[in-house]
DNA sequence: CTTGAATACTACGAACTACGTATTAAACTG
DNA sequence: CAGTTTAATACGTAGTTCGTAGTATTCAAG
């Protein structure tokens, strides 16, 4: 298949630059807004129950410390808790709090609202195939 | 015209989920990384030559005195000069030195290999498409 | 022309983040 | 049971953002 025409590359790179500073979220919830790593940890550890911080760091691709740091954070905010499991005693099992849980669940809202709005400009057709092409380019290999 | 379905939606976050984490950027050139923000102001410098702080400011809403740390950065790094111009000598233009052009040439250049690297999965009328909808979504008011 | 307000920017400091080094504690290994 | 490896944290350093308080310059009356 032919390589993508300049023309092509330039107009989506202008579209690109206006649509990742349209849609972009601005911190949900009461007192000091998260660190990004933050919320991708909330989410994380939502997906993966009783993980430990280093399946976060290497998932990261961020230092262990870093982690470390911003759980603590997380923990000092109420939205994680820290269980030490007792197979291995070493380890911390991450589990989200309920306020974490409701936290993140709010994001994940917001985040949809703003997907609905990036779809609401196209036809009900344009829809779907903007969505199969987004998934075409995401999951290809190589 | 009738919303966006859940299941669009769902599929649309899914699939901008793995496009996020995988077209992303690592720093080019030599010595430390520049901050995100270092990095927008020299596009935005190239782009808006003699402009000043404020400007800068406004348009990325964040704190002017931010820009000017940011700046300071920048100048010492020698990517960006500061002018002093003779008919305002309160303001500052900001004008790329010939090191921080090749920077943003390297930069852009960089985008414009991943922004092809997006395109390349889809078929040539599928890309014709894609950065249609693409431009219509950024482009859309309100 | 001078005085006061407005404008453009910078210096400094407080609060915070990322991460390297060193350390603790627990689990393997021979 | 000593030595090593593994999981995580404590602490310190460097770097970033932004608020407050300046400095310098221009504008606007009187």
């Amino acid at each position: 298949m032919s390589d993508p025409t300049d023309e092509q590359v330039a107009d989506l790179a202008a579209a690109l630059d206006v649509f990742s500073r349209r849609f972009k979220l601005t911190d949900v919830g009461a007192g000091r807004a998260l660190a990004e790593i933050d919320k991708h940890i909330l989410h994380y550890v939502e997906a993966h129950p009783d993980c430990g911080p280093t399946d976060v760091a290497r998932s990261f691709g961020v230092a262990m410390t870093t982690i470390s740091s911003a759980t603590d954070r997380l923990a000092k905010r109420g939205l994680l808790e820290r269980l030490r499991p007792s197979d291995d005693r070493r380890a911390v099992a991450l589990r989200l709090t309920a306020d974490g849980t409701s936290y993140t669940a709010d994001h994940k809202r917001a985040y949809m609202v703003m997907f609905r709005a990036m779809l609401a400009p196209l036809s009900p057709a344009e829809r779907d195939a903007f969505v199969a092409m987004m998934t075409k380019i995401a999951s290809y290999e190589s």
